[in-house]
DNA sequence: CCATTGTTTATTGCCTACAATAGCAATCGT
DNA sequence: ACGATTGCTATTGTAGGCAATAAACAATGG
């Protein structure tokens, strides 16, 4: 009965004012997937899920139609929904997408840019400078996602951030995921200061250009790494 | 009960071993919405709507949860569902966004152009003249429609197909909708030709400025008119 | 007369129960 | 022995019912 305390720890009544079961259970079932815990291809099973989250079957169904719609989860009638398994020719069309994307968010900057906006990713390039060179790897990320974080949303194009997102989230289900991140731990940051000047320039084009090809160069060291390891399709 | 004949009447039971009844729902409500028939603002009631389909309210519910990842509907708790209305704003946002997605279409076709395939756009560049010469504007659509479908298709890149297509849609959705179409109608077949013509070239880089410029001056059109009528945000 | 506070009603949120299906194992006939 | 058939079980698909909310209206007090 749902009128009574919900099992679930985090989330204060308040939340559910706004914010749906279904909504909630969602957002939670996004964790489990992006974070591994649910992997890629596993089911996932209505009775379990919903006894875990101390909800009925309902509100978990809603949630998964939303993932499915989001392409996070694939459903087959009566057998169940599983997690998407991104396959690496996936992940390739998703690679050129995002490069249109994110290529439209330079070319959108390269209109909007300030010296404030100028000096806050030039402190980005030198963070990551800096961590770069201690080899500190796991330190690296934390930053290089919130340089990228900041140029989507600094463009004040709302579609284009959830798009961005959507896009990233999905490339975290193929099936070499560790792949699409050794690749990433190759790039130099001379990528990233090719962008950040073609900014400063205020050429679109050129922007867009840098923009664009940051990301196809992400594609080609995955599929590099692809090949090396021999996998198909 | 579900196990009788449901009185929808055109999904035959075989329909029904592959596509649960919620996808169906889901594609009917989709077609209701993208024609009209349920207007932007419009509430989705759930009895009203579930009866009408000859099922319960779960597999309905469940389909407008899709929707509403997909951006068509929006939900606020204890309230019901709406169809989406576009704002001016959100759909200027949009057009950039599906300027990137087309722009990267013509990219991708730049290196994929054979013979056959110019012919065949030729043949529709000819077939705009054509209706565009009698003035014949209801026949004009169509046509532009499947080149542009055409184009996007002919990337091979599903993911892309996909976005096109939903940004498309939600452009329907826009509060401006007739602007939408007004601003097409002044369409010259002379950008559509400077494309194909672009994709001749084998140049990427021109091909895919054509194509994004192609959309981008859509949007100036769009708001031009938007202007004119002195519609805000 | 207006604002505030019950009260009613339509509708959503969620849950439980039952029907139907898929996968598997045991059984049966050949 | 072996394939087809038939139950069995776990799980999904759907239905329908009760609780809770919000919006509209009526009643009350200032």
């Amino acid at each position: 009965m749902y009128h009574q305390e919900p099992k679930v720890q985090l989330n204060d009544l308040a939340v559910l004012r706004t914010s749906s079961l279904t909504g909630v259970i969602e957002r939670e079932l996004e964790h489990l997937i992006l974070t591994g815990e649910l992997k890629p291809g596993e089911r996932l099973n209505e009775i379990q899920l919903s006894t875990r989250f101390g909800t009925s079957r309902g509100p978990l169904r809603e949630a998964t139609r939303s993932l499915q719609a989001r392409g996070l989860v694939e459903s087959i009638r009566n057998r169940g929904v599983f997690v998407r398994s991104v396959s690496p020719t996936e992940a390739l069309e998703i690679y050129d997408v995002r490069a249109a994307i994110f290529g439209l968010a330079g070319r959108l900057l390269a209109d909007l840019v300030t010296d404030q906006m100028l000096a806050r990713l030039n402190d980005y390039l030198d963070q990551m400078d800096n961590v770069a060179a201690s080899k500190n790897f796991d330190d690296y990320y934390p930053i290089n996602l919130a340089f990228h974080d900041y140029l989507v949303t600094a463009t004040g194009n709302g579609t284009l951030v959830k798009e961005y997102k959507a896009f990233v989230n999905k490339l975290h289900l193929a099936r070499a995921r560790g792949l699409v991140q050794a690749g990433g731990l190759s790039v130099s940051n001379r990528e990233h200061r090719e962008m950040v000047d073609a900014l400063a320039s205020g050429n679109r084009e050129r922007a867009q250009e840098a923009f664009f090809r940051h990301v196809e160069r992400s594609k080609i060291r995955f599929r590099s790494t692809l090949d090396a390891d021999g996998l198909q399709s």
